[in-house]
Order: structure tokens, then sequence, then C-alpha cells
DNA sequence: CCGGTTGTATGCAATAGAGT
DNA sequence: ACTCTATTGCATACAACCGG
């Protein structure tokens, strides 16, 4: 029985031809958690971070934001202040007194309309809400909250409870745009509001919303005019942020899987 | 009534194809 | 060569539904 590997002859290692951004992402992870490296890495991207041992943590698809959502306690007076205090509406007071489902509805939050819970932004529609909020301003400051929501930067250090690294990995793609549905960005043209970067939700995500001191790395294999840089980001490559970390003890195909990147560029 | 399934909707990585 | 759009695949969230 023939196969796609005998039709191609293929015999190296998957790694050798691997292009998977989170199977690397999660290789970097892993390199970071042994020995000294964590430290290495901070000091080649020149942080100003010290890492305070009780409360570090590194995360992939770090969803901080929306797990401290699903862990609210609180009922759905303390959601809705929760919301108006984040997002600071210049009509706070009418939205303080809808109903739960117009409250909702006000959002747009069609997939998960509900009378009995306030349902989390993430569930906002930019669609559906786009009739309700006239005003530009508003509307972006919408926007961008119910963005954050569902944001979910690749990896983040956080050295302290208050201060973190925030990378953004790429593979072969390019930096994300919001907003990214065809009949939102129509809406954002008519409206003449510029697009998103993913990096500028992230720094909202991570500054105004979480309230954490970060600093940015931007993960990518090669430099290319492509990329939208907000210039918060620091560009790092993915050969330079493996280039002083200690892999002796890695197997094989990790190893291999690094030198791949050197030829990236 | 509970718990699993289904349907709808969203984000993100990546690709192909068309246009500039 | 770059940009833009549409599409696919995977992951997730939540309401509604359904069977025991």
């Amino acid at each position: 029985m023939m196969n796609i590997r005998k039709l191609l002859n293929y015999n190296d290692g998957y790694y050798m031809i691997n292009r998977e951004e989170r199977n690397l992402a999660a290789i970097f992870y892993h390199i970071l958690l042994t020995g000294n490296n964590l430290t290495q890495f901070i000091n080649t991207i020149g942080s100003d971070f010290l890492i305070t041992d009780n409360e570090l943590g590194i995360y992939l698809e770090y969803a901080y934001i929306r797990d401290l959502w699903n862990n609210i306690k609180q009922g759905n007076d303390f959601k809705r202040k929760l919301i108006l205090d984040l997002l600071q509406p210049s009509n706070r007071q009418e939205l303080e007194n809808l109903t739960i489902f117009d409250f909702n509805d006000y959002f747009g939050a069609k997939r998960a309309l509900s009378s009995k819970n306030i349902v989390s932004p993430s569930n906002w529609s930019i669609a559906n809400y786009d009739k309700n909020i006239p005003d530009n301003d508003d509307f972006l400051k919408v926007c961008k909250f119910k963005w954050c929501f569902n944001a979910k930067p690749d990896i983040v250090i956080h050295t302290s409870h208050n201060t973190a690294i925030c990378i953004e990995a790429k593979f072969e793609s390019i930096e994300g745009i919001y907003p990214s549905k065809s009949i939102e960005k129509t809406i954002f043209n008519r409206r003449k509001i510029s697009n998103i970067g993913q990096l500028s939700i992230q720094k909202h995500l991570m500054e105004e919303i979480l309230g954490v001191k970060t600093e940015y790395i931007f993960l990518i294999q090669k430099k290319s005019s492509s990329h939208i840089y907000n210039g918060k980001h620091k560009i790092v490559l993915w050969k330079e942020a493996f280039a002083n970390l200690e892999i002796s003890d890695c197997p094989n195909f990790i190893k291999e899987c690094i030198k791949r990147l050197d030829n990236a560029d």
C-alpha cells in the first residue's frame, strides 16, 4: 500500500519541515522553563523586569481576561458595573437602567442573548451594535473593549504580579488587524475609522484592562515591510531568541528545529 | 432535573488568488 | 513585490435542545 511519505520519498523527521507556529511556541516555552534560560532570555531582550519567583508565571495562549470573567462570583449588577467602569461609555446612565436582556441586546450579543445573565463582552457583535452607537468615539471604544475579551497573546511571561513580557509570535503570517470580518470592515469604512493592529489591541488589554506594566516582543522569522509595527513592540527574530539559550539537554528534534531557523531569513 | 449534544458565533494562523 | 479579501482548520463560548 502506498502512502504519501513513500510517494514523496520523504525520510526525514517531521521536524525538518514543520511550520506550525504553535509548535515552535511550545518548544520555546519548554526551553524557557529549563535551567537558567528564562533569565538568559530576559537579558537577551534587554528587559528591566526582575523575576519574582513566587509570582512568576509563563503562559501560552494567555486568556487572563476571559478567565477572570469566568471566575466572577458576584451577580449581574456587579458584572454590569464592572463593564461600565472599564468601558466608561458616554451614555452610562442609560445603560445602567436597561433590563439585562436589553443591556445584552444593546451590545448586539445575539449569539448569547440572555435575559438571565449579563454575558461576556466577548459575545458582543459589531454588526449588531453598529446601529445603537452612532458616535464614532464611543463605537471604537466598545470595539476595542470587545476585542480585548477575545484576544490571546501567544506567550506572556509574568515576571511578577504587576509586570509582564508579552510575546506575539509569528512563523509566516503577518500581524493581524481588526476588524477581521468583511461586514465589519464595511462599517469601519463607512465611519471612516482606521483598522487597528493586533499588537495595539494587546497593549490596550495588558495596560488599560488588566493593569499590568508590560514590555512587548514581536517574535518573527524574518523582518519584512509587511508587518505593521506600532513601535511599542521590540522585534526579535526566532533565531535571536534561541541564540543564547542552553539546549544541550534537549532531544535532537528540538535542536534540529532550532537549527532550521538560522536559514529562515 | 442533569448532563451531553447541537447550532451559532467568534478569534487566530495560514493560504490562494486577484488586484495594484 | 506588496496588499487585500475570501476561505479553511482549529479552538472556544454559550444558549437551546434532548434523552434518561
